[in-house]
DNA sequence: ATACACAAGATTGTCGACAATTTTATTTCA
DNA sequence: TGAAATAAAATTGTCGACAATCTTGTGTAT
């Protein structure tokens, strides 16, 4: 699960760099327990590097809201509450919704042949698999959806703060949850698909809104259905 | 000009924490000129500090986008162009214009009533003085209307989004600009205060982005009225 | 004269050791 | 027994030195 290529350079050149993406990792597949603090020296002895080099990788994650530090004290894995993932969804409806909006206007004909070309696919599988399986890959088409407009936005900014700043957490919580993408959610897609197809900046805003907001609601809906121990610690 | 209280500790306990505040003002203020390239070696012994110190604080400042670094190469003070400052425009119109919706339902009366005279005392001093002054606060009047709406959204990401990755970057680009804040924002100001008021979150986000909207093309317009020049370099 | 190859210099990345602070364990007193 | 003070241990912050990489300047060949 790399970071999307326009975000970030694929190759690691440096130890930190390549530290970073192997924590950030761990991270996201709970390999490194949420809300866990972390022992530099522990971790730097397992992973063969210097705490100074630990140490720049942290940061690196801090950027990504992956981990919190306090000065003289150390740093945590994040641990956050349905509360704090709702206000992301709420961040997410303004951000993609003026991406989809300049996406409407700035997406190139090839982008949304692609765009439409990975809908198709995406409703294709949904359609020939009973029910998700383990190895399910819907949410990354989700994930591919939205950046796939983000990038069409041609705001650079826009890709960057998302991509950088939000998503990682949202792969986070989605990697503790059960996956759940449903066909309400593909249709929304599809309508979406046919606002930018019209080049309509306002239509494909308003429906963008209206699918991030549903989607946070069924997130909410799932999640508070479930126990607190199958999420997890949690505070 | 130290980050709002809600954003950030005022006391910077460690080294490295002062020396980001340092550098972060130095910056601002262009005593680090835009675009110049970081000498590590020069700069810690500038400032009396081991380059260790030195590189967490341009870690810092990385996250904060007002320098940019590239492994093995270095680190440069960012010297972004008007496109780039226009795009910042666009996702402020959008997460702004969610932050006045949100304030709306969640604002205490207490923070309205600051808000108001905030406005109120704005307002008087653009009407006693004859033109703004080289002193003149008004620049930070206005970010303080802004930040005061952001907290009052009670979404504690979207401060902190705002705050840590945009706003250093309009203080940025302000610095080098005269400052022109006219009476027709000033207005502005008052109708979203009204709609605030009203608790009208609909009418609240369209007036926001409006106001946003307007605000980046009288800064566009000022921009391209402007010599390179003057503007210091850029590219 | 221009372009390329190479060497010298400077800069960044990495590491281990020491200092300052926090956390934990122990002792002491009410 | 419980709470506060104290000492010991562990952790984080800071530093200077070395290695790897990039940049600059020089020389050579076409």
């Amino acid at each position: 699960m790399p970071f999307h290529p326009a975000c970030h350079s694929y190759e690691p050149v440096t130890i930190a760099d390549r530290l970073f993406l192997d924590l950030r990792r761990a991270i996201l597949e709970g390999e490194l327990p949420a809300g866990k603090k972390i022992s530099e020296p522990e971790l730097a002895s397992i992973y063969g590097v210097s705490r100074g080099s630990l140490r720049e990788a942290i940061s690196k994650l801090e950027n990504c809201n992956l981990v919190t530090r306090r000065p003289n004290i150390g740093a945590r894995i994040v641990n956050f509450s349905i509360d704090q993932l709702m206000e992301i969804y709420q961040i997410r409806e303004a951000m993609e919704g003026m991406a989809a909006r300049l996406a409407a206007k700035n997406m190139t004909e090839a982008e949304l042949a692609h765009l439409k070309s990975l809908v198709a696919r995406h409703k294709d599988s949904l359609l020939h698999t009973e029910r998700p399986a383990k190895t399910d890959y819907s949410q990354d088409a989700d994930v591919d959806f939205h950046f796939c407009i983000i990038q069409g936005s041609k705001n650079q900014r826009l890709l960057t703060m998302l991509c950088q700043d939000l998503y990682d957490l949202v792969r986070f919580y989605r990697m503790r949850l059960s996956p759940a993408f449903s066909s309400t959610a593909m249709q929304e897609h599809e309508l979406i698909v046919q606002a930018l197809e019209r080049r309509d900046g306002e239509m494909a805003e308003l429906l963008m809104r209206y699918h991030v907001r549903a989607s946070r609601d069924r997130a909410k809906q799932r999640l508070e259905s479930m126990s607190p121990e199958e999420l997890g610690s949690h505070h």
